[in-house]
DNA sequence: ATATTTGCAAAAGGTTTGCAAGACG
DNA sequence: CGTCTTGCAAACCTTTTGCAAATAT
């Protein structure tokens, strides 16, 4: 558990219960989630919650770097709360959807090819990886 | 210029003057374009063009591998014609939206980090790179 | 001749906005 | 108390679908 007061203070937002109650559902699973699933884990929570809501928290929080934003193959937007605010990537269970942060940093490798390939500049890169975790894999085998 | 004829008979779809003239706006460009700027430029060249009918045009040249699907930051789907059919990833220049292809490949890299750290099966990746091209740069220098 | 392709209009569905009422500090 | 938050309803906007008419082979 964490001290989301002291999270939302230092973003410069008032602590309200629809913000401490989407923080402990995001932290609670280690999986990327959709607004509309948080909004359905918090409505269980506290009672009239509004889907915009939802976004606008959820934007918030993104533009803070408290939640990190998937852009996802269905064009869908998924949220994961990422306390590790060090560069890093992610890897994403295609079975279970958690989501594992990765160190690996190809930063050099990749400024190398650009200047020499293409004569460009690097600016940034986004890098996902989609397999199977450590559980899903040992499940697949099982069955 | 390409035979567009033969490339839309290996995808076993009819040859028409939509996709011939899709295909004609996605090669002339070495950009990244929206369904919506396609379908403005086809739109000056055959008369009488549905946004619908592009969108499935679009739909079936990703399918068939001669078009590549960029999901960008906009949430907005993007095509790239891509002649290269080997796994490749791409260059984005922030400046003028031109791509170039990278042949680098880290699945090594990669699939070791997975397997160490997590212990998990690595399936897919996407990497994309964005930065300068060589013009840009050069531009930005100047001004 | 026959299956495929296309335009149009309308639907779909996730996300955003406007605004008045409510809550935090 | 003043300002930031929130719920509601409605708007947005890209993408998809249904279907009859047109077209490719």
């Amino acid at each position: 558990m964490q001290d989301f007061e002291e999270l939302l203070r230092g973003l410069k937002l008032k602590v309200t219960p629809r913000r401490r109650a989407i923080l402990e559902v995001m932290a609670a699973e280690s999986t990327f989630l959709s607004p509309e699933e948080i909004w359905r884990k918090v409505s269980g929570r506290v009672g009239n919650v509004g889907l915009p809501t939802v976004y606008r928290i959820l934007d918030e929080l993104a533009a803070g770097g408290v939640a990190t934003r998937i852009l996802n193959e269905d064009r869908q937007l998924y949220y994961y709360f990422c306390a590790n605010r060090s560069h890093h990537h992610h890897f994403v269970c295609l079975s279970c959807r958690k989501v594992e942060d990765i160190g690996l940093c190809l930063k050099e490798a990749l400024e190398a090819e650009v200047a020499q390939r293409i004569n460009g500049a690097l600016i940034s890169h986004t890098l996902q990886l989609q397999g199977l975790c450590c559980e899903c894999r040992e499940k697949g085998r099982k069955e």
